[in-house]
DNA sequence: GTGAAAGCGCTAACAT
DNA sequence: ATGTTAGCGCTTTCAC
């Protein structure tokens, strides 16, 4: 609690010699104040010190100019890439950004903290690692709402993605397209649910690629982890080895698997990209700066976010009444020198 | 502005058959509430959905459970894992967190984020890359503020901070130890003040344990650079090749430089840590998984954190009336293969 | 243990 | 172009 007691409209007024609703105006930019009047308030206001109440003005006006975004945790790369864009993207349309993360596994049952959040913002993004079709509906948020993952069935709201199985596709492609044959995948695998749609698609992708270039993938290369972070990238390397499958490609599902495989590669003394070839997902700021720099796929984050906020905008001003639909970007493969691009 | 009308305290109370004070009594756990009417309220409560209005919460009591959080941008990892920290922290104590982000540059003046937070929270905490005595004054902020990074004068809040110069001569200790004798050393330089007290700091622990093994560092190995990224680090090892001043060592003043290096020393083939010990700070997670492994300081940031969320509490609470103090919190070494330890 | 009612600071409908 | 005022949903004082 402020120690001095709040500045407030009143005050304002009684300083400036006008009206409550001429104070208002000013503040808000409304309606025709004149030029002196204009003046004279805009000198009280910044002799007093005065900041508008922002709890008075969401109550009177039910709008709070604020956007929720849920994501799992900052630390995955990804998303804190993904929250820079959000903040740079609803900065610009005036809305502030009130986040709650999931914890890393998303212990918490996102239905609650959805419902929980939109009762101080307009609007939520959420974007957990993955959403299957039961756990959020419409129905949890009172507000409009933007899923920034795949769309599994109907819920009632917009999804803009990445399109995971194409993106993928890309790499495998590449991959293949070098000559090699034994490709690892890395993170998700047959009978590995735990990465849901995400994973799924980026092993349909795989498949895709594979089918498309008349290669036939040996189930042994495919490794499950519980979580796609560095750690589990150099034990899929480990695993592989115990299987005794040899492999002289890695599609890791996203570039923090792929830092740990390029570790664990080099403790082994496997020469990248000449032994091994290695791609990665999501093209984080980190994967061009590797050694050797990683080839990616470039999700089209930026573009999902402003996409997403466009959406999330429409429908909080009503301009946008349709169904909820998925609309998915398009990725693009950035060739590095891990799998012999340029340095 | 949701679609369904918001159900009130007013609804919930018609609902159950009694009074919205009662209501009130049953959501806050205050007074003495009857059982019998505990369960009524707490079955109305669930058979509407009612969730209490934020706003009117705030307005009426003056509090809002938030505290603010300033932060230059989640894409540097050490920012996003200090995120994930203050969350964790904040929501043990039962409250929310609204993060502003200042851009990578700090370009947005830092008083006037404060100032407008400060309308919406209870407390704020502020992490600049650096904070100079006139950034920043108490006055800007009508509610308690705790600064995450040094202090330099007495602006009338507190500071809890690692130790920069100790933790910079605990690194440079560790590599004049291994026998490394010309140490260059990243970041900031003698007249180069862009990183303010962080980058000073740490280039006096870098002098000091030079100072103490009794050898003289060579002015020729310090490079300041503009930002402290991957690509500052890579071309800082390109600056000290055209300078034509040989090195054995590495201090790079954060894990991001410390990555740039890495890379830069793996293309012109010198050989790390037989050839250049490389040491970083920061300790991000990415640091152990690097290859090699990155030998750098972990400052000790869930302690910092820690701290500073219940020295801040403790002003809100108002539990805590002395005058602002620095609490500097000791860093570690962390040894890995970056300079010969353990892989 | 519960009810009635005032009022937090602001916006906007209704005045003039 | 500016003034007056009701009331957003909640907490809390006062009465019972």
């Amino acid at each position: 609690m402020p120690s001095r007691r709040q500045v407030t409209l009143r005050d304002v007024a009684r300083e400036a010699g006008v009206s409550v609703r001429t104070v208002s105006n000013v503040v808000n930019d409304f309606h025709y104040v004149s030029t002196a009047t204009r003046e004279k308030v805009e000198e009280a206001i910044a002799v007093l010190g005065y900041r508008p109440n922002r709890s008075a003005r969401s109550l009177r006006s039910g709008s709070t100019r604020t956007l929720g975004l849920v994501l799992p945790e900052f630390s995955q790369p990804y998303y804190a890439e993904l929250a820079d864009a959000v903040f740079a993207s609803a900065r610009t349309a005036g809305y502030k950004v009130l986040i709650e993360t999931l914890g890393p596994d998303g212990e918490d049952a996102i239905a609650d903290v959805v419902g929980d959040l939109a009762v101080s913002t307009d609007g939520i993004l959420v974007s957990p690692t993955f959403l299957d079709g039961t756990t959020l509906a419409a129905d949890d948020c009172p507000v409009p709402m933007v899923a920034l993952t795949a769309r599994s069935v109907d819920a009632g709201f917009d999804h803009v993605a990445m399109d995971d199985a194409r993106g993928s596709e890309l790499a495998t492609e590449h991959l293949l397209g070098l000559g090699r044959r034994r490709i690892a995948v890395i993170g998700s695998a047959p009978g590995f649910a735990r990465h849901g749609l995400t994973g799924e698609a980026r092993y349909q992708g795989y498949l895709r690629a594979h089918a498309a270039a008349g290669v036939t993938p040996d189930d042994g290369l495919a490794v499950g982890t519980l979580e796609w972070t560095q750690g589990s990238g150099y034990e899929a390397v480990q695993e592989l080895d115990r299987r005794g499958a040899p492999f002289d490609a890695v599609f890791a599902m996203n570039d923090l698997l792929a830092v740990g495989v390029l570790h664990a590669l080099q403790d082994r003394g496997a020469a990248v990209p000449d032994d091994v070839a290695v791609a990665g997902f999501d093209d984080i700021a980190m994967a061009s700066h590797l050694s050797p720099p990683l080839t990616t796929i470039d999700p089209g984050m930026r573009q999902i976010v402003d996409t997403a906020i466009r959406l999330l905008l429409e429908r909080i001003e009503g301009t946008r009444e349709s169904e909820g639909e998925e609309i998915l970007v398009p990725p693009t493969l950035r060739i590095r020198a891990s799998t012999g691009g340029p340095a």
